[in-house]
Parts: C-alpha cells; structure tokens; sequence
DNA sequence: TTTTTTGTACTGACCAGTCAGTTTTAAAAG
DNA sequence: CTTTTAAAACTGACTGGTCAGTACAAAAAA
C-alpha cells in the first residue's frame, strides 16, 4: 500500500481524509479519475461511501486536495534536496530526490502525469509548475551565475525537460524494471544531463 | 482541427473511421477516455451514433483503434528521421522528428501521455515501446558501436529519458508558449544530450 | 443487390450526490 | 466516577440522471 500520505496534523477527520487520499491516488493511477468511483475509494478507505462527502464535499474536491498535498510533498522534497556545494551537485541531488518521491509515491507520479493537463485541476497544476518545476529552474539559474552553465540556456524549457525526464523514467522502471537500482538510473540520467554520455 | 488522421486506403468506410478517430483523439484530449462519451463523438465526427458502434463495435476497440494507428504515424515519422551521417546526428533529427509530430498532433501527444499507462491497451503500449522507444534505443546503441557513446550506458533507460523529456516538453511548449519557435526548443534539447550545457 | 449510414427510440447498468438517522467524542454537570 | 448533552463524524439506502450498447426500418451509396 503506497500512498501519498504520510503524516499530518492529527485527529479523526484528518485520519480520514488521509485514507481517502491514499485509497483514491491508488485507484486513480489504475482506472483513471473518471473511471474510478466514489464507492470504490471509500470502500478501499474502509469507510461508508456518506464520509467521503462529509469530508470533500464532492468528487472533485477530493482530488483536488489530493493534488494539492501530494505536490505539496513533491515540492518539500525537492526543495529539500536543492542545497549543495555547487548547483551541478544540486542538480544531481533533486533528480535523485525527484526518482526517491517517486519510487515511494509512484501511483502519485501516475496521477500526475496523467491528469495534470485536464483544465479542471489549474490551480493544482500551477503550484506543480511553481514550486515543483521552481526547484529545477533555480538551480540551473543558480548554474548559469556560477558560470557552469551556458549564459544563454533556455532555463524554463530545460527545467520542464529535466523534471519530466525523469518522470517517464521513474514511472517506466517502476512499471518494467522494478529491480534496476535507482541508483543506476540516476547515474545514466546524470550522465545525460553532464555531458559525459556524448562526445 | 488537428487530427492524428492523414491519409489511409480509402472507401467511404476508411473515411467515416478516420473522421471518427480525429474526433475522438481531440475530446479524449481535453476529457480523458472514460469522460468523453460516444454520443460526443459521433457528433463532432458528423455521423450518427450507431455508425460508430457499426464500424467499431465498442467504444474501446475506436479506441484502440486510434492508438494503433498514432502510434503507427509516429513511429514512422521517428524511423524515417534516424537516418544521419553519424549517429549523433540522427538522435538529433530524431529529436526533432517527435517534436515535429506532436506539433502537428498535439491531441495524441495528451492521449498518449494520459492513457499509456492504462492496463487496457497493452498491445499498442508495446507497439509503443518496441517501435518508437526502439527508434532511440537504435540510435543510441550505434552509438556506441560508433565511440561517439561510453559502451555501458544504458540504452534502454536513456531511450525512455529522451522520448519522455521530448514529450513532456513538446505538451508544455503547446499549453503554455506556443509561439516559442520549435528549433528553439529543439535546440535547448540537443544541448541538453551533448553536454554543451554544463561543464 | 449489397454495403453502409441514418435517426429515433429504448434498455439496463452504473454512479455522483442527498439525507434522515446513528454512533462517537469530549466536555460539562451531578 | 457516572451521567447528561450536544456537536461532530459517520452511515447506507435511495434518487435522478447519464451513458454504452441495441434494435430496426428507411435511405443513400457503391
């Protein structure tokens, strides 16, 4: 049972919500939002399918607020991971933090990465890009004025590449090749990233 | 109105199945498979309901249908781009060769990066990795045969690297600056794989 | 003549959301 | 410590609407 969740303030409602999120991101990474019932997640949660409404209001809200805490973790961590003596080894240290999250949380990065383009969810989708794809544009901007990196770098366009590079490979290693080390893949994506692969 | 449907053998019947496919490849866009229902369909592709459930069947064989045939279109839009005097440079045109293609069909660019994960479709999910990752995965391994790569990278996991950061950063290019030239872009990628942006 | 499309009407399953009633919790009163 | 009280949390049967798929007779196309 992987789930988004992890701790929050307590008390009963919290709990509940909690387990709603969890049950909900699981099925939602399987069948999709659409498909995945109401029913379904309280059932998966444990609770009467009333609490789920009590909590959210309606369907929409709770995956609202499912985005919204699990890019909220998204973002801690990978801000988290930023510090380092320079911004390479920075770099390095949130594509490795980015492929952890996700080797924790993968029904999340599932749910991410295929529901953060519908309109409905902007304001979630907004946060991801300013907290999340935040992360990868100060480093390399940080980069850029320690002269590591070309003055010129299209820093936005790079850090959207970097950030859903490593998307697709933490996602396809989870689903194929769940016993490649992460450490493995993070070692071929930084060499990507540095240069040592071509040339 | 951007379709994945471009030419194929003709007949009324082919006809009426492509109008059907380009309508349903631009609402699963912006809805998702499950939200986007027949009768909608049927009604942008200008043909009645039962003409849909006469040529497919079910809702879920168009669909298929539709990503058999996409994933058709790009993976010879790829291979036909891998030609290059050196290896290096047909990563390149291939790099463009995706960014290209998904400009032209940004709706299935969204289909596929929602729906792929999907348990459903796991045929052209394959097709998917063993025509178009293979294209990479080609390259990069006359790569190495070339020198111009270190001979224990591994190419599997920097063939899904690549195609996911292309994909990921085609759809982003679309949503939010889609005047932003593509060369430029390509650029940035390109820089991106050959070092030329750290170090 | 055969194939394909149309239009309308229908069905049966499914599902988000509601609501009246029940249980839990915590605190105040005895 | 026990009882009372009221709010907060939870329950599950029910409802109204939606949608995939069917049926079919008539029309159009090949």
């Amino acid at each position: 049972m992987t789930t988004v969740v992890t701790m929050m303030a307590s008390g009963r409602r919290a709990e509940t919500r909690l387990r709603l999120f969890g049950a909900a991101v699981e099925l939602i990474a399987e069948q999709g939002y659409t498909a995945t019932t109401v029913d379904a997640i309280a059932e998966r949660a444990g609770v009467a399918k009333g609490t789920v409404f009590y909590n959210f209001g309606t369907k929409e809200a709770l995956f609202s607020g499912l985005l919204e805490h699990g890019v909220g973790l998204l973002s801690t961590a990978l801000s988290g991971a930023a510090a380092g003596e320079t911004a390479l080894d920075a770099l390095d240290a949130v594509v490795m933090a980015q492929l952890r999250f996700f080797e924790e949380y993968g029904a999340f990065a599932r749910v991410l990465l295929a529901e953060m383009w519908r309109t409905a969810w902007q304001d979630a989708v907004a946060r991801l890009r300013r907290d999340v794809l935040g992360v990868y544009a100060d480093v390399l901007r940080r980069a850029v004025a320690e002269g590591a990196v070309r003055g010129d770098l299209d820093v936005e366009t790079a850090a959207t590449a970097v950030f859903g590079m490593v998307l697709t490979v933490a996602i396809e290693r989870r689903a194929l090749h769940p016993d490649r080390p992460i450490e493995r893949v993070h070692a071929t994506l930084v060499d990507l990233l540095h240069g040592r692969v071509t040339g």
